[in-house]
RNA sequence: CGGGGCGUGGCUCAGCCUGGUAGAGCGCUCGGUUCGGGACCGAGAGGUCGGAGGUUCGAAUCCUCUCGCCCCGACCA
């Protein structure tokens, strides 16, 4: 391909909208260009990457026998009222009617009537198909016989995002593989869940980034388990830990928090009722030094508490008021709380209500003789004694708290959210260490949540109609490949993995005017692209070499081939590796083969480089 | 949705406070000199200053409303 023919604009300078890496790469190398906010045209050399990482989702899959179709974007109300998302599924669902939907409200407002438009949606555009998927199943599946059966699709998704940023990572309209099976059992179900595992992991290892499968929340009415696949990028949103001495990972959400030692363990003091006064103290290290009295002249922080309070909302619509007891230096995981109490939606109560229910401001709160609140305390202190924490009475601590004693009723369980260093509770030996994520897969074992709701049975060996067990797996292709860039950068520029990379070599041709410059380039291209190599020629004329290799640089092929004016006085070109720099001579004819040479060993390092 | 910021040639921005001929750099076109890490000279093309209304003899500039975009928070491939 002749550069000089190819749609592409590169830029000097970050447009001004673009925030993170990837986004802003793909801007200045003329890979994208932003239509709305969260929507984007792919230009050539993008397409060609997203379609290339299809390509390799497409192989993977078929090796599991997976089988692919298509659904349409635009989706009837219908199906989503059916399964009860139509529902809940908030306004990140872009609804809209059709022209008879809109007839029929023109009518009712024409007869004076102010009816609420959003009852005549009857059309979305889909986030994601369980609901068509199950239809299509339902209506085409019967026995036991044509089970299991894995079904997938790589489609243009849209949800309407509160806020779209980061370019491709976040965008509202974006490229996915979603998948779906279909079982007659639970256990075929599981054996499908870990099939597709490996699968991703065949995927993003062959994609030739650092990943790691992770253990993530599925959710208080989630599947039974979920893996989330995470890109590892220093900018990515979630932060992840992974043992260093087994192979537990999983999203800070969901990681487990050993107990630790929590106050003092010894010889319990009553629960000093007449209160310790403590005014300004409001931060734990404060609250730990102010702890004076005869016998103590201040505390350890590991001996106060922190507190707070959350309205949790359930599915049934009721609320309830729940409070976190956990101590001082510890953070509390709110979706650790939130599971635990089977809540749909929880939300840190707002400061005005917690200070009107405790009586007390920010800072004085506590857990004590609070009515109606149901009181959860951190496992770290369950067994301690002496605790500090807020007295519900401004500029007051308690003193001597121990909650099995002092807080009837309370539950204690893992609500702290586990930190870099912390103890695994897997294994019990090794440490967390802390990576920062980019999810760009998962793995979900969905139950029969849209079967049961959906009717989607078959009838089994006995003639018994069953509902089917579903999994469902998805890959966001395009965050994926900003991911990738996100991961693989300098200040030059992307630089591409091998497997992903629009072109594979760049041959640069420094002196087109020169006829016998451009035509040792030009055979050289012919010769790579004849040895299938992917080759993106740089032939436009006029420009200086600086210019030329500041482009290669940002668009980041993995090998640059100069074709130059000063080389060929000496019979050569030059193979640069755009990652390591390195620069090889060589002679044009031997260009095929020191491409192969340097391809073989690009693989190589993919390899070992890889998630594990 | 709440809080903050920004809309001026394709891109980055100045001009706005204090109203009076719409600017610079990059990119693009043409000519010439250059030519191995974003060269230089000359000549060009390209903008209803996000939109609507208002104030004024006169609005990119002041006022009102609106739309779009970006950032920070609660949600997600």
């Amino acid at each position: 391909m002749k550069q000089s023919k190819l749609l592409i604009q590169t830029l000097r300078e970050t447009p001004r909208d673009a925030d993170v890496v990837s986004q802003q790469l793909m801007m200045r190398a003329g890979m994208i260009q932003k239509v709305a906010a969260g929507i984007y045209s792919y230009l050539p050399l993008a397409l060609r990457s997203i379609r290339k990482f299809e390509e390799i989702t497409r192989e993977e899959l078929a090796k599991d026998g997976c089988q692919e179709l298509l659904m349409p974007a635009v989706l009837p109300a219908d199906l989503w009222q059916e399964s009860g998302r139509w529902k809940f599924y908030g306004d990140e669902l872009l609804r809209f009617c059709d022209r008879k939907a809109k007839a029929d409200l023109a009518e009712r407002r024409q007869r004076g009537e102010t009816p609420d438009e959003r009852d005549f949606y009857n059309f979305c555009l889909g986030p994601t198909h369980e609901e068509v998927i199950t239809d299509i199943v339902r209506k085409n599946v019967r026995s036991y016989k044509q089970l299991p059966m894995n079904l997938f699709q790589i489609q243009t998704k849209f949800r309407d995002e509160r806020r779209p940023r980061f370019g491709l990572m976040r965008g509202r309209e974006f490229t996915m593989k979603d998948g779906y099976s279909f079982h007659a059992d639970d256990a075929c179900a599981d054996r499908e869940y870990w099939a597709m595992f490996n699968a991703y992991k065949r995927i993003f290892s062959r994609l030739g980034v650092k990943f790691r499968p992770v253990e993530a929340d599925s959710g208080a009415i989630g599947g039974s388990f979920t893996h989330e696949f995470h890109v590892l990028a220093g900018s990515g949103e979630d932060a992840i830990l992974s043992c260093d001495g087994c192979e537990y990972t999983s999203n800070i959400e969901k990681t487990e928090a050993p107990a630790l030692h929590a106050g003092d363990k010894g010889k319990a003091f009553e629960l000093k009722r007449d209160h310790f006064v403590t005014p300004g103290v409001v931060g734990q290290v404060e609250q730990a030094a102010g702890m004076k009295d005869a016998e103590h002249d201040g505390m350890p922080i590991t001996q106060t508490s922190k507190f707070f309070l959350y309205r949790a909302t359930f599915a049934d619509g009721g609320t309830r008021l729940v409070g976190a007891v956990l101590r001082g230096d510890h953070e509390v995981n709110p979706v650790k709380v939130k599971n635990l109490i089977g809540a749909a939606e929880l939300e840190l109560m707002p400061l005005e209500e917690a200070e009107a229910l405790t009586g007390a401001k920010t800072g004085f709160m506590g857990p004590v003789g609070l009515q109606d609140v149901t009181i959860l305390v951190d496992r770290s202190l369950e067994g301690a004694v002496n605790l500090t924490c807020g007295a519900n009475r401004t500029n007051y601590h308690h003193f001597g708290l121990d909650p099995a004693r002092d807080l009837p009723g309370c539950t204690f369980a893992d609500l702290r959210m586990a930190a870099e260093g912390d103890t695994c509770t897997r294994c019990g030996k090794g440490n967390y260490q802390s990576f920062r994520g980019i999810e760009v897969g998962q793995v979900f074992k969905l139950g029969v949540k849209y079967s049961k709701s959906m009717g989607c049975t078959f009838l089994d060996e006995q003639g018994k109609e069953n509902p089917m067990v579903m999994g469902c797996y998805g890959i966001g292709i395009t965050r994926t490949v900003a991911a990738a860039i996100e991961q693989n950068y300098d200040a030059d520029g992307i630089i591409w993995p091998w497997p992903i990379a629009p072109y594979q070599v760049h041959v640069v041709c420094l002196d087109p005017g020169s006829p016998e410059v451009a035509s040792i380039a030009s055979q050289v291209e012919k010769d790579l692209e004849a040895a299938g190599f992917e080759v993106l020629h740089d032939d436009r004329e006029g420009l200086s070499p600086g210019a030329k290799f500041k482009d290669a640089d940002l668009l980041g092929f993995p090998l640059r081939l100069t074709v130059g004016a000063r080389g060929l006085k000496d019979g050569i070109v030059e193979l640069r590796d755009r990652r390591t720099k390195e620069v090889v001579k060589l002679k044009p004819e031997t260009a095929v083969a020191e491409v192969s040479v340097a391809r073989d060993r690009i693989m190589q390092e993919l390899e070992t480089a890889g998630g594990r």
